[in-house]
DNA sequence: ATGTAC
């Protein structure tokens, strides 16, 4: 009986390549993402789609998927190479998400080594910065990225969350950003002189691209490092950082992720909104879903949906007070709409349908207290107002 | 999701 749970769907694909949705028929998918599938699945060379539960439209290619090919296809992967999301233990003596939410840096702020070269964060960087590209070193960026102090919630396997060294009430920091100017330039690059047609010499565009992957979680090491500074915490390392935007060479074929974490064996944190949990899962994919899992709920509704409708229903300090009691650090009201929870699906359907997939297996979920977003108007001025005061 | 142009 527990076959029938094992089945995916499989849409009609028009080519020699098999395309899998991993979601049960009560998950909503827009239907343009499944024309996305398919568009990609009669590209030359490919192999097979694997469609996440998180499954949205993207530009061009799904979001929330793992597509296999036989040519290097940098579009599938798109501009934010080596975007991902780590999770850092901190420890904090009284973690009041009013105060520390007043705290954050202003993480739109680059670091520059020459600009900023006494900052405490630099310790996290070892070796040299990939690619040499120091522009945009330390900053969050826009869309879904966000940087979150989280409690762990529920623990939902205390075995696997002890070897992580998590347990009930610990607080973490989720890092969900990427290369920022350098993945866009890598694909900017390949798209100017080839469109959307494949990398004509992959070994140089794959050099490029684990540049940008390094860069990326280098990126999350950093911000994780300002923002524990600022915190009154200190940097640590990751106890998970999976990319979910990349290309990875596998049993001879191009195995492009994109919103789509590797799920070989590996724990993953399947970012939920700035209003409900988030899963940190053991991963356990295996070549139907080519070897990957979800990387969040998966917009719901388009940028340009949501935020019409979210000004219709919710207030601006409904967005910024959420219903886990969280606050959310963001002076753009335009982006606190299009990142409403509402706009995305339900995070505990997308953990559903991978655990009836048996793609993955919950082990905690962190709940949020403060996320960072973009740099808040509102403390700004509040510090600006408190040194005309002179109260420092 | 991005830097940049409108």
């Amino acid at each position: 009986m527990s076959e029938l749970h094992l089945r995916q769907s499989t849409l009609p694909a028009s080519g020699p390549a098999t395309i899998s949705v991993f979601a049960s028929p009560t998950s909503w998918i827009e239907s343009d993402a499944h024309t996305q599938c398919r568009q990609v699945a009669a590209l030359d060379g490919m192999i097979h789609v694997a469609a996440m539960p998180d499954l949205h439209p993207g530009k061009g290619a799904p979001i929330g998927a793992a597509m296999t090919s036989r040519l290097l296809y940098p579009f599938l992967v798109g501009s934010d190479i080596g975007c991902g999301i780590a999770v850092f233990p901190i420890r904090l003596k009284r973690p009041v998400p009013e105060k520390l939410a007043a705290r954050f840096p202003d993480l739109d702020r680059p670091l520059h080594p020459e600009h900023d070269p006494d900052d405490p964060a630099w310790t996290v960087v070892t070796g040299e910065i990939p690619a040499g590209h120091v522009e945009g070193l330390g900053t969050v960026g826009r869309g879904n990225h966000f940087v979150e102090l989280a409690r762990i919630g529920a623990v939902l396997d205390p075995a696997h969350a002890g070897r992580l060294g998590l347990a009930a009430g610990d607080l973490v920091l989720v890092v969900h950003t990427g290369s920022r100017g350098l993945g866009e330039r890598i694909l900017r690059e390949h798209t100017e002189r080839h469109g959307a047609g494949p990398a004509p010499d992959p070994g140089a565009y794959l050099a490029r691209h684990d540049e940008a992957v390094r860069w990326g979680a280098l990126n999350r090491r950093l911000l994780a490092a300002r923002v524990a500074y600022a915190l009154g915490g200190a940097p640590t390392e990751p106890i998970v950082d999976q990319c979910h935007n990349l290309v990875e060479v596998r049993d001879g074929s191009y195995l492009h992720r994109k919103g789509a974490a590797p799920g070989d064996g590996r724990d993953v944190l399947i970012a939920g909104t700035r209003g409900t949990p988030s899963y940190l899962v053991a991963a356990h994919a295996g070549p139907e879903a080519n070897y990957s899992v979800a990387h969040g709920a998966g917009r719901k509704m388009s940028r340009a949906d949501a935020l019409r409708r979210g000004r219709a229903k919710h207030t601006v300090e409904e967005l910024r007070r959420t219903p886990v009691g969280s606050l959310v650090v963001c002076g753009d009201r335009q982006l606190l709409f299009e990142e409403a929870p509402g706009a995305y699906k339900r995070i505990e359907q997308v953990i559903g349908d991978l655990v009836e997939h048996r793609m993955a297996t919950p082990i905690a979920t962190t709940v949020p207290l403060v996320t960072y977003k973009t740099a808040d108007l509102a403390v700004g001025s509040r510090r600006d107002e408190r040194r005309r005061r002179g109260r420092r």
